[in-house]
This record gives structure tokens, sequence and C-alpha cells, in this order.
DNA sequence: GTCTATATAGGGATAGAC
DNA sequence: GTCTATCCCTATATAGAC
């Protein structure tokens, strides 16, 4: 954004933030203009699709995150358990310890769900896939590998949902810790 | 209501199809009314506080549901794996497999998990704590008993979270098979 | 109790000046 | 690119007739 208040790139981190708390419905422009200290004409601008550019968007800054993030570095060099371990330090980061929603989660409600159905689904294959292929890696068979990916980033989930609704980051926190053994377990 | 046409039950019983589904927010008075045939004066009569006195009563009857569908049968006679059996089968006709949401799940999003926090985190608690005197009964410790219900209503909700974001509820039904096992297993 | 009508606010989105 | 002003719609909520 000329301007050079804020790059196009840390706009978008903010709407996220947004969208991650509220989820598509419960943000509101206001809030995304405030956020972002854009008006929203300059919003309109920049997002000429309105409420639902800005969350595709979002989505695809998502799946690049996603991608360098999670994907990079669990398909990277090293040990397998230690690969694992950079993730949970990024997820752990990411989540403030259980403190922060994610977006994913956010937008399984409602008409979001439908609307964003395509990056959900691919958002949610791509980081399984690339559990599974560290797993695989480590020795474990595909099938199994597939089904522990699977349980793996539905705890995360499940535990953002308890740790919010709870008002208690402790059960992400505890997930964290058990997830390498949970992972890595004896076949 | 006195009409006959619906009784009070029916009608909350609409309400929440419609919030779990769209959460607090997403979900308008058009909505609530079109889906319990009631206009708005007369949702109004009901429930004076508009929709926040709606999703409270909802919530309470959800309490209601919880104790008498999950909590009792819990804690009733039988052996601890038959009544665990029970409360699954119990939850994959009320999440229809996991096609439908929670509505739990849908409110710890935006402003209505600060709204209905405490009613958010007693029903967690009775959750969990049924499943720790199962748990209790069935000769594992106290503390570990503790971890592994929390840990199964995690993967409920992480399992319809993904269930819903990948338009498949494959998730959790195997996510409903293998409780039992990881509950039960061996200390 | 339920209806029609309406008050009031906020939503998303756009136009046009600058 | 950003601003002010505004359009139109829907939202929640209420008033008062029936």
């Amino acid at each position: 954004m000329p301007t050079a208040l804020l790059s196009r790139e840390e706009v978008i981190d903010r709407l996220i933030t947004v969208f991650r708390q509220r989820g598509y419905t419960g943000a509101s422009l206001s809030d995304l203009s405030q956020a972002t200290g854009l008006g929203r004409s300059s919003l309109y601008h920049y997002f000429p699709g309105g409420k639902e550019e800005m969350l595709t968007t979002c989505l695809e800054r998502v799946g690049q995150w996603l991608q360098e993030n999670i994907v990079t570095p669990l398909c990277g060099d090293g040990l397998p358990q230690e690969r694992l371990q950079t993730m949970l330090i990024t997820l752990d980061k990411f989540y403030e310890s259980g403190r922060k929603p994610c977006l994913l989660g956010a937008l399984v409600t409602g008409e979001s769900c439908q609307i964003f159905h395509q990056q959900l689904r691919a958002a949610f294959l791509i980081w399984i896939e690339a559990l599974a292929v560290v797993l695989r890696e480590a020795g474990i068979p595909a099938d199994l590998a597939q089904e522990r990916s699977e349980d793996a980033v539905i705890r995360i989930q499940g535990s953002l949902v308890i740790a919010a609704g709870m008002g208690n980051p402790a059960p992400f926190q505890r997930m964290l810790q058990q997830l390498p053994s949970m992972l890595f377990a004896p076949v």
C-alpha cells in the first residue's frame, strides 16, 4: 500500500487477526477498517470484492504460511522427531500457547464454511499430508501415518476449541507436549 | 407455547438447530423466526431479552440435555465400557455421524465466547467430569482419568471441526470408534 | 399471543471530490 | 489512494392494534 504505512502483507495479517477472532459474519467492515487503519474506501480499493475477497486473500496467505512454516520444515532435512518439534514450536508461537484462535476453526461455522469450502479443505489437506510425510519417513506404514496425522490436526483444533471455551490455554499446551509420543508411538 | 403448535421445548430445540449451524452472530432473528414458525413479536414475547436470552435459554437446555443423555448414563449402572458405548451411540446420533455441528463449538468464536463464557465453561466441565467418573471406576488413576477425559472431548470437538472443514464426516466416525480403546488403554 | 408497522442502528457497498 | 457523503438493505428491538 503506497502510503508505506503498512505493506500489503501486513494489512492482510491484520485482517487475519480480526477474522480469526470474530469469524466471517462477526467481522464487520468497521472492525476491519479499524484494525488496518484503512478507511472503507481504501479497503474496497485493494479488495474490490469486499469482505469476501478480503477473506479469500487471507486464506491464500494462510496457505502460503502453511507452506513456508509447516510443510517446508516438515519435509526438510533432519530427524523426523526434530522436524516435528520445529512445527510444534511454530504452532505454540502462532497460537500463543493456546490463547489465540485458529482462522480455519473460526470459519467452519455458518455460511463461511460453504463460501470458503475449497480453501478450508485444501488447507487441512496440506497440513495433514505434510505430517504424514514425516511419519512415513519415520517408518510408519502409510495408512497409519495418514490416520495419526489426521488425529494430530484434530487434536490441535479440538484443544483450541476447549481452551477457548474453558478460558484456559492449558489443554492446548498439554496436547502439544503429548503429540510427539502419540505420533511416533511404536506400531 | 399455548397455541399448542409447538411446545416451548420444541421451540428451544429449533432455536438450537439454528444457533449450532450459524453461530450467535450469524443467526438472525429472521432465521430464528423462520425455524420456529414464530413471528418476531412472539419471539420477544417468550424471550424478552432478545437473541441473547434465546441463546442463554438454549444453553440451559443443553446443560439439561448433557445431564440426562451424557452424565446420567455415564454415572449409572453397568460396566464402564458399556456406559461409554451408550454415550458414543448418543453422540453419533446427535451429531448425525459428524454431519451436524456442535453448539458449544459454534460459540467459541467471536463475542459469543465472552458473553456466554460461564455456560460454555460449565458445559465442558460437566462433560469431562462425567467421563472421568467412568474412567476412575474402571480403575484408572484420577489424574490420568482427568487427562484422558479432556482428551476425549478435545477429539470430539476437533473431529467435528475437521469434518465440517473437509466436508467429510469420516474423521468423526473414525474418532468415535477409537475412543474406547484410547480411554480404557492399560495404564 | 400474534399481527402490522415502525424506530433506530449498523451492516456492506458505492460515488465522486480531492 | 483516500476522504466524505450517501445509498440501500438488513439487523435488532419496540409500539400498539387486534
